[in-house]
DNA sequence: TCTGGGGTCCTAGGACCC
DNA sequence: TCTGGGGTCCTAGGACCC
């Protein structure tokens, strides 16, 4: 059997852990840039206040105080990730982490599936007071479906098993077709418009008519839903095919120089990414975007794709290549929103594909860059950079009300005071 | 005024190979 | 009037996930 913990408002969860006066308020999360509403805590959500929204929509009820807000803070949320899923794996054999707030594992069957489901969500709360349910079934899919109910209804008590076939109807009949693992906005509307409104509905529909309008994806999704399972454990992350590292600028840039900035502070962040999870890249590709909430401005989206001399992870190397590139794709004239550099070609730093003609790579590059990730590890993100990420500062995304990072930095440890 | 970031997979079609 | 068969690789576009 499968079961699927996720953490509930996972982000809204971790900023009220540490602000136990958020305890039961409406608190939201917003993106990067305080952009738009990413996480929201379950009064939010009774205030009918929707994923995703804009914050400058319900800029009245922040500032009316009826509404807590809070920049995003990932250093936070991914070290609270990681003693969630640390709790689980010393309680389950195969776990497959995936995402911040997600992880599927394998549990025996036969076994009293409620009580394991139940120990793991109090384990949890008392190692790291977020909250969690856990849905547990034949397959992924149910198991996903199972977590839904389990949330939604207060009286699985986070806990949701399907483990025989009246179960799993009631809950296909229950669970509207847009709420389905694998099944997105566009698929969902197609198939209402079919008259397929429940998951239930879904399953009835002819396996190749299935495959024909969805493809195989959509054929594994029907199948899982009948209880067939198809999707197994990932419990290895497959390596990366491309690592991307973009941002909206808090203000729109219009020249080049302003643009090597950005462009170069995120190439040297790929870098460090390729570094972290010890890969090499072929290619670097900057891109550049103009606002496209803006229709009143001249828009465009443009992107080149700059090969490298060698597939490296040498930040100084891929920020040249990017800087170049971006030299061939600016265009003046437009305001830019939004930029990244997505690094492609990916391979394992350990096989990293030589050059017949070119030198041997120089030994003392791994050496010169590790050293500067031990430093910006010791010393905080940015403490060693290449000049060109500071040649300015203006880009950088909003962040009005980012808390502390209570858990990674011995200056934001938290303060608790005691009353006489 | 203000609207996120980082990924994956599948398919069709074209270029190219022998 | 007549013009093969079998295959790979790459890219763009569309779908999905959190």
């Amino acid at each position: 059997m499968f079961g699927l913990l996720d953490c509930n408002n996972f982000y809204a969860s971790c900023e009220t852990v540490f602000n136990p006066n958020l305890r039961g308020r409406a608190v939201v999360v917003l993106s990067n840039n305080d952009g738009c509403v990413i996480a929201r805590s379950y009064a939010a959500k009774e205030m009918g206040i929707k994923m995703g929204v804009p914050a400058f929509q319900i800029k009245d009820l922040i500032d009316s105080g009826r509404v807590v807000v809070r920049s995003s803070n990932y250093t936070l949320y991914g070290d609270m990730s990681r003693r969630v899923m640390q709790i689980l794996s010393q309680m389950v054999d195969d776990i497959e982490i995936y995402s911040i707030d997600e992880a599927f594992f394998v549990i025996p069957d036969g076994i009293d599936y409620v009580d394991m489901g139940r120990r793991i969500v109090d384990a949890i709360v008392m190692a790291t007071g977020i909250p969690v349910s856990v849905g547990i079934a034949a397959t992924k899919t149910l198991a996903k479906m199972a977590n839904h109910a389990a949330k939604k209804y207060s009286g699985f008590r986070h806990v949701c098993v399907i483990d025989n076939d009246a179960r799993r109807v009631a809950a296909l009949k229950l669970t509207p077709i847009d709420d389905v693992w694998g099944i997105g906005r566009r698929y969902a509307s197609r198939l209402q418009s079919r008259d397929v409104i429940s998951a239930f509905d879904f399953t009835q529909l002819p396996r190749d008519l299935v495959r024909r309008i969805m493809t195989v994806g959509g054929e594994k999704t029907w199948c899982e839903l009948k209880g067939i399972s198809c999707i197994d454990l990932e419990q290895v992350a497959p390596d990366k095919q491309q690592i991307c590292t973009s941002r909206s600028f808090g203000v729109m840039l219009e020249t080049l120089d302003e643009l090597n900035g950005p462009i170069a502070t995120f190439a040297a962040r790929c870098g460090a990414k390729l570094r972290r999870d010890k890969l090499v890249a072929g290619t670097v590709m900057p891109f550049l975007y103009t606002n496209r909430f803006r229709p009143d401005l001249p828009q465009c989206a443009l992107h080149h794709v700059v090969a490298l001399p060698h597939a490296t992870n040498d930040t100084r190397v891929i920020v040249s290549a990017a800087l170049d590139g971006l030299k061939v794709i600016y265009r003046p004239g437009f305001l830019y929103k939004k930029a990244g550099v997505i690094m492609g070609d990916i391979y394992p730093a350990s096989r990293r594909p030589i050059d017949l003609f070119s030198e041997t790579m120089d030994p003392s590059t791994d050496c010169f860059m590790s050293a500067i990730d031990s430093i910006n590890q010791r010393f905080g993100p940015g403490t060693v950079k290449s000049a060109a990420e500071l040649i300015n500062q203006k880009w950088r995304p909003m962040a009005h009300s980012r808390s502390p990072n209570y858990t990674t930095d011995i200056n934001d440890i938290i303060d608790i005071w005691c009353r006489d």
